[in-house]
RNA sequence: GUGGCUAUGGUAUAAUGGUUAUUACUUCGGUUUGUGGUACCGAAAACCCCGGUUCAAUUCCGGGUAGCCACCCCA
């Protein structure tokens, strides 16, 4: 026989029960929080046709659409939530109540080298608000509100979501009459943080962008102190440019919703650095950092769009969403053992009848605990002895065992143990339910 | 897509051009048929594939494949 290779492939994650347990946790704290701001669950396919994800993919993107096909249809996998998003919409929009607020937690796949915290099979956590024509700016401030509650409910005190728009950049650059130069000259800045300003503008210079223009853009970057300084700062500078004005308009409104809503200043900054390699985003653009894991890069961005589904109907469809990379997060807080897993199963209570003729009583109390919402199994197996049968409680760190046997069964009570304490005493059901919601 | 590194039981590892390939964890059985975690005894379990050099290759060389890491890009 031949070894079949049973390892996952590469860049595809697969957990422990304990860290699945963990994981799913996580999951839910982020989908109750979602909800709790008024986004409404979608789920849609992962394979979508080829013509669909190519319409709006072009660049880097189309290269890492798995794609295949099946009979004579040309398909593909999502790569992003974005996109079959935008599709839905087009198809539903009739149906849809607007501001369309969705929540979709689900994998996408993406064909690219995996690395450390870069996946081929990933989840992402995505909310998106969509509007009908038009979709107010203040919208934009919504997004960071709900993240912020997210991080702070996963237990993170100390990350920053960082706030930029677009428009200042554009509007620099018409200024600037650099607009064609744009994009390449954008993926430069991005790279700020890695490499260190002198580099940037060395490398701006060498690539024959006069060194004036450089100068104005650096000091643009390099603009500091707390958020009302920098929009202060960037209001005095001497750019004429309409697209500038409007971008730190934008940028002024959403952070003084952010104020208003409450949100501690340490959880945003303006960050006129981070520039999103993704080019549809049209004004205010999100990424989130965990400063005691800068390493990780972004777990979290996104920003406002002009058009979602232009691809796909005449309607304009505005838009402001972003996604929290779940597998990324959660790999990278594993891996740095900031989160551990300790839960091994859900089951609070194993009932273990040492004899068969306890069976009966032992599976009447399955259903009664089971009715009274405590996680319970039995153990029927009856072949094994009795020390094999406890082991499953210890390894699965079940926190409390139930014997039925003779004895139990002639005073009509229970053996409860702790497995913690390794206590046992004879009680009977409403002392289970009792000493179970004390813990 | 480009580059660097690695490949030994299920996991993590050691050694070796030559007889039975080390150790630990895990798993299974037992010491202990109404009680788990600790201890002791025992069992199962591995040299990625193809070719070359050699009397002899898990070891050296070449290729393949897979994995890890970095760049690019991104969550």
């Amino acid at each position: 026989m031949t070894k079949i290779n049973t390892k996952p492939l590469s860049g595809f994650m697969e957990l422990k029960p304990a860290e699945q347990i963990l994981f799913d946790k996580i999951k839910e704290t982020i989908e109750k929080n979602y909800q709790l701001f008024g986004f409404i669950p979608m789920d849609n396919p992962l394979i979508e046709r080829k013509e669909v994800l190519f319409a709006k993919a072009g660049g880097e993107t189309e290269t890492q659409i798995y794609e295949f096909r099946k009979g004579d249809t040309d398909l593909a996998l999502r790569f992003d939530l974005t996109v079959p998003l935008a599709r839905y919409v087009a198809d539903n929009y009739g149906e849809l109540t607007f501001p369309f607020k969705r929540y979709q937690i689900a994998k996408v796949y993406r064909g690219e080298r995996p690395q450390a915290g870069r996946f081929r099979e990933f989840y992402q956590a995505d909310i998106d608000i969509i509007g009908d024509e038009t979709l107010d700016l203040n919208f934009d401030s919504e997004i960071p509100a709900v993240i912020v509650k997210v991080f702070n409910d996963l237990g993170f005190e100390n990350f920053t979501l960082r706030i930029n728009n677009r428009k200042i950049f554009n509007g620099l650059f018409l200024d600037l009459a650099l607009e064609k130069e744009s994009e390449w000259i954008m993926q430069i800045i991005d790279k700020l943080d890695r490499v260190g300003a002198d580099m940037c503008q060395e490398e701006l210079k060498e690539k024959g962008i006069h060194f004036k223009k450089v100068d104005k853009i650096f000091n643009l970057l390099k603009l500091k102190g707390t958020n009302l300084e920098i929009l202060e700062n960037l209001k005095k500078m001497e750019i004429e440019n309409e697209i500038f004005d409007e971008g730190v308009r934008e940028l002024e409104l959403v952070i003084n919703n952010l104020q208003s809503l409450g949100i501690k200043e340490k959880y945003f900054e303006i960050d006129l650095t981070i520039a999103r390699g993704l080019n549809y985003y049209t004004g205010t653009v999100y990424e989130t950092r965990l400063n005691d894991y800068s390493e990780i890069g972004s777990v979290c961005s996104g920003g406002r769009y002009d058009n979602l589904a232009s691809e796909y109907t005449s309607k304009k469809l505005p838009g402001v969403g972003i996604s929290i990379g779940l597998s990324r997060l959660f790999d990278q807080l594993l891996k740095k053992e900031v989160i551990k897993s300790n839960e091994s199963t859900y089951t609070k209570i194993l009932i273990l009848p040492m004899e068969k003729n306890a069976k009966e009583n032992a599976l009447e109390l399955v259903s009664k605990l089971r009715d009274n919402n405590i996680p319970s199994e039995i153990n029927l197996n009856f072949d094994k002895k009795l020390p094999k049968r406890i082991k499953y409680a210890d390894k699965l760190n079940i926190p409390s065992v139930i014997f039925i046997g003779e004895e139990e069964l002639k005073k009509n009570k229970y053996t409860l143990k702790n497995m913690e304490t390794g206590k046992q005493e004879l009680v009977n059901f409403e002392e289970i339910l009792k000493k179970n919601n004390e813990k």
